[in-house]
DNA sequence: TGCAAAATTAATGTCAGACAATTAAAGTTT
DNA sequence: AAACTTTAATTGTCTGACATTAATTTTGCA
């Protein structure tokens, strides 16, 4: 039930855990305004400048927001989706690269979670998703385009896809896998063939949430993620091999 | 490639927002230590207060921690799947309990992705996760259970199923999805009969994982994702209907 | 010399008080 | 009634001090 472990012996620490907590079980409820600093530094009985740092951790969260002025104060926040979606892509962004999580592994999660999303996407796909996609594999097949540039379009292309589901909590839970692989594949150098194979199978994906056909949408998913396998595997072979050569 | 806006007029923001760019860029890299505070008000040119306020802000998101002492300061923390997963969960609790998710939406991205882990876990699950399995099917057939407790052990199967996956990425995805469900799931009164139909299709599920039979494993959660959703909308619909008669 | 105790030092954690900046509301003037 | 001014409440920032912690250095003594 507890948010964080929170054991830190700070009182700042301990403070914020006491209001964050207050949040979770709705005692503090959306909108309502905290007592004001020199309040709680009273409550709390520690300095105003205590009190403070604990408040800064929770606006790190977004769970509280603060105004000056005569009526300002710290007010709890309503999370919103794009608040919560921009914090979960740095952390699921760090994480990656911190922790040498190998391009095969968050390459399986991320196809794995969006094959999730293909037949709700097949079913409830509007227009403008298809738009975004059709826009995404436009910016894909530029020529002069950068490697930066592709995998950009290739993160717009499958956010499309997601949001194509029409469930906001599927598009912020993958938000996090699909934006996370981006640095992973920026360290791939894309040759025009395999861009052409990358866009070749995302028409197809795009034509099978088009036609509404669940299971060519998820197949096509499945062809994507083996190529982009191979491709990352002699990738990184030939960059070893390079490595060796060079001893 | 901004981690987050930050517009704000803050100092404290500004200089976090500063920081984290740093460590996201990799200026800045696991363990190293940063300046200390002292230093960083004079790089800055603002107080020591604003600028432990800022440091207060990025250990919240778990990107630095701080030792005290005669070598201590703050240091770039390598995030821990673990803590990782924690934020997440808080962060999709509050998402899902301020922002009038519906139940039918939370049910359908969580059963989504978790059919997403089926084939994978199907494929990978060792002995321990068929065990954790088993543990928690026990626990939801014992007498006299509340229904929170019926819903933590009902959390345990379903992270038991994804961990079988054997995939880090993919158990931290899901984490939020699965555990954010819980206090939906609490608002349900669980009857003897309805709390038998879901051991029993966990039962099976288990029994298909065990068998490494990814289609039935599937199909299980399918099953059980409508028998849930069924069982929601008729507890929803008594539940409505008190309300109204008490008018 | 060797080692334990004490002092030093450098860092974060906390406090107190002050002032600046901002904003809404109350009061005043035209 | 409208426009302007004042007031009050609140957060944002600064300064300087002291407390606490922990590694390092020095000292004292066997």
């Amino acid at each position: 039930m507890n948010s964080t472990p929170e054991t830190a012996s700070d009182l700042s620490s301990h403070i914020a855990a006491n209001i964050r907590d207050a949040i979770i079980k709705g005692v503090l409820i959306v909108d309502e305004r905290l007592p004001s600093e020199a309040e709680l530094s009273a409550q709390f009985n520690v300095s105003r400048a205590t009190v403070r740092e604990a408040l800064k951790r929770l606006a790190a969260q977004s769970l509280i927001r603060t105004q000056r002025g005569a009526t300002g104060g710290a007010f709890v926040n309503r999370i919103s989706f794009e608040a919560a979606q921009a914090q979960q892509i740095t952390t699921s962004t760090l994480l990656l690269s911190m922790n040498d999580v190998s391009f095969e592994t968050a390459c399986e999660a991320r196809f794995a979670l969006e094959r999730a999303c293909a037949p709700l996407s097949a079913a409830r796909r509007q227009d403008h998703h298809l738009d975004a996609m059709q826009n995404a594999l436009a910016a894909q097949s530029a020529p002069d385009l950068s490697d930066a540039g592709f995998c950009a379009a290739d993160v717009a292309f499958h956010r499309a896809l997601v949001d194509g589901a029409c469930n906001p909590v599927l598009s912020y839970q993958l938000a996090g896998a699909v934006e996370a692989m981006q640095p992973l594949m920026n360290m791939i150098t894309f040759t025009a063939w395999s861009r052409d194979a990358i866009v070749a199978r995302h028409r197809d994906i795009a034509a099978a949430i088009a036609a509404r056909d669940a299971g060519a949408a998820a197949q096509g998913l499945t062809l994507l993620e083996e190529e982009t396998q191979a491709l990352a595997r002699t990738v990184f072979a030939r960059r070893s091999k390079q490595i060796d050569a060079a001893r």
